[in-house]
RNA sequence: GGAGCGGUAGUUAAGACGGUUAUAACGCCGGCCUGUCACGCCGGAGGCCGAGGGUUCAAGUCCCUUCCGCUCCGCCA
């Protein structure tokens, strides 16, 4: 059908767009206007055709009327969905009674005296409106479809303009931005890099940065003062729904600076970007909240403060109880939901399967009922453990109560994620209101099991707590860094800290990672060569811009936020990246495959005939 | 590396215990229609039930393998 329409296809020739379709009014009554855009519903009375022209900024409803002007009307019944048109017409406004109040522009048509048709369309394998609910692997593959779509269309905008709020803000208080190389070096610490081989080293490969942290920091001792860059990662772990393996960070540095000199500005950015961007006033400053009391009442180290529903340690209060599990276990809490003794069974079911994902055998409950406490465990309690229990989670009549006892990250783990489980589930989470918080005094270190030895917490080149230089070899376990982290609404928007600045205290912390000194020099000895060139105390953060896009946006997945990203398995559905490659290329680059690639089957779109006409 | 959910016309979905011609809505095509706005009415086309193998007289349905998408655990300094 499109093709044979194909003949009608005309240049634009002269013609300029004088509006777009999402702005004109009464205000604009008898105008002559051209508007360009696409053809989004077309509604043929066999007299009288309407045509919802869209661009980005809107609908606006087009008359071709045969009354008013018969030429225009004459072939307008060929317009499909998506056809590109250029209007000429006249602004009238809608007859009584016809006003559309859900558009924009629903008081006003405008009547076509002249259309030239810019291009034609096959049918889109999607409808292309914010309620079409085509799968994302349509999506994917049809991304430039997908994203015609108005709500694709604002999340790019949105992210836009956080964007330049933030250029503008960064801009005033006098940072730079500097670009960092992409082909970089690989490190060990850390995510996996994506490696890039070089020919002209043959044998050698170029890492693609997990982030500029170490070309940031040697701006730094450049005398650069102060540094920022909306700038692209790159890490090559495994996805999530807010996790893509490239993604933006807006990194910033700043020299003679303290815990205090950085949070400020951050927390002054946010302002500002809210403001810019939501015309949201947040309140200044944000609260903060070490490490461990995160952990502690929340669980977790990013913990929504939206809602309550805090864990208590009752470890203590169960250490010689009847129930042997309580009785033994490092760590038991306990998270008490108000009024939640009506849960049923089938519910806390699902609630025991939820906790088993992070390593939970079971989920011990009590429900306190008037005359009694209903529960497979209480039994095992004696009167002053219920006494104790009772006064430390403040219990009263119609609560339920979840226990976890075991390991300590586990039980975080279980109870922290099952606590925003419940409160999406109970809708107790305030809708439109933005919590943010810093939690401070993090770990330095944390033990990895698989590696059996201590890695850096935030990242090696974190700065000790003050005083807290010699656990760093003597008690690793319980250095504390001087590490920030931004949170808002349980998601971690932001991440700093301040970084060492001592080619000396370099040495040690690489020495305290499990590092010889030959290995330190030959993977960081420049960055120690440029500490011990009067390098300046600094330190900075990084916020995710994708995170926070999809935070602002109430987007669900990081992908919604993203032009053009990869599905689950790091793949585009678009362009079929990743590819094999020629013989030829592989052999420039000093390569040789073990495996062969199997032939991937192809996704079926770009390049093959459409078959619905 | 692991757990779970899904894959049926172009799209989104329904298809009890295996059983006749595989449904519906939207979209598409044709016809009618001068005030619709997700227009309406009438008619029509459209399917290797993701792919491969097996069980069976018989498979969209049961079994095995595999591919793809999504969510999560591990992982993500």
């Amino acid at each position: 059908m499109q093709q044979e329409h194909q003949k009608y296809i005309t240049d634009l020739g002269q013609w300029q767009r004088s509006h777009s379709c999402g702005e004109l009014t009464l205000a604009n009554d008898g105008q002559e206007i051209c508007l360009m855009g696409w053809v989004q519903y077309r509604r043929d009375h066999g007299g009288l055709i309407f045509v919802d022209l869209r661009d980005r900024m809107g609908l606006t409803q087009v008359v071709f009327s045969p009354d008013a002007a018969p030429k225009a009307h004459e072939n307008a019944h060929i317009l499909r969905s998506e056809y590109v048109l250029a209007i000429k017409g006249k602004v009238r406004p809608r007859p009584e009674g016809m006003i559309n109040p859900n558009m924009i522009t629903g008081q006003i048509e405008v009547v076509a005296t002249e259309w030239k048709l810019l291009n034609t369309s096959k049918t889109p394998p999607f409808a292309i409106e914010d309620r079409c609910d085509a799968g994302e692997n349509l999506r994917l593959a049809w991304r430039y479809l997908d994203l015609r779509r108005p709500r694709m269309q604002a999340n790019l905008r949105l992210r836009h303009k956080v964007a330049q709020s933030v250029r503008h803000y960064l801009d005033n208080a006098d940072f730079v931005e500097v670009e960092t190389p992409i082909l970089t070096k690989s490190t060990p610490e850390g995510a996996r890099d994506f490696l890039v081989p070089s020919r002209l080293n043959s044998g050698e490969f170029y890492a693609l940065p997990q982030s500029p942290q170490i070309f940031k920091q040697l701006l730094m001792v450049a005398g650069m003062d102060r540094y920022f860059q909306i700038v692209r990662c790159f890490r090559d772990e495994d996805l999530r729904a807010d996790r893509q393996p490239e993604f933006t960070q807006v990194d910033i540095e700043m020299s003679f600076a303290d815990e205090e000199t950085v949070m400020g500005m951050a927390e002054g950015l946010m302002a500002r970007v809210f403001k810019d961007v939501m015309g949201i006033d947040i309140a200044l400053p944000f609260p903060r909240m070490p490490w461990d009391e995160a952990m502690a009442r929340y669980g977790v180290d990013k913990p929504d403060t939206r809602f309550g529903l805090e864990l208590v340690n009752i470890t203590e209060i169960v250490r010689g109880s009847g129930f042997k599990l309580f009785a033994t276990a490092p760590l038991v809490k306990g998270m008490k939901v108000p009024g939640g003794e009506g849960m049923t069974r089938k519910e806390i079911d699902a609630f025991t399967e939820f906790v088993k994902i992070y390593g939970a055998q079971g989920l011990a409950w009590i429900k306190i009922k008037a005359d009694e406490w209903q529960s497979p465990i209480a039994k095992f309690l004696s009167d002053e453990e219920r006494k104790g229990i009772a006064e430390a989670l403040d219990l009263k009549v119609g609560d339920i109560v979840f226990f976890q006892a075991g390991e300590p990250g586990m039980v975080n783990a279980a109870l922290g994620n099952l606590r925003v489980h419940l409160a999406h589930q109970l809708h107790i989470i305030p809708e439109d209101s933005f919590n943010f918080l810093w939690v401070t005094d993090f770990p330095l270190f944390e033990y990895n099991d698989e590696e059996k030895r201590y890695v850096a917490c935030h990242h090696p080149f974190t700065a000790p707590a003050t005083g807290h230089m010699d656990l760093m070899t003597t008690d690793p376990a319980r250095a504390r860094a001087r590490a920030y982290d931004m949170v808002l609404n349980g998601s971690e928007v932001g991440g700093g800290s301040i970084r060492i600045h001592s080619g000396e205290v370099q040495r040690r912390m690489f020495e305290a990672l499990g590092f010889t000194p030959e290995q330190a020099e030959s993977q960081f000895g420049f960055l120690i060569q440029a500490l011990e060139q009067g390098a300046p105390p600094h330190g900075g953060l990084a916020f995710g811009l994708d995170r926070l896009i999809m935070l602002l946006s109430g987007a669900s997945s990081i992908r919604d936020v993203i032009a053009f990203p990869k599905t689950q398995k790091a793949t585009c559905l678009m362009t079929d990246a990743p590819s094999p490659v020629a013989a030829k290329q592989l052999r420039e680059l000093g390569l040789r495959l073990r495996e062969q690639p199997g032939d991937k089957p192809k996704t079926g779109k770009p390049g093959e005939e459409a078959k619905t006409e």
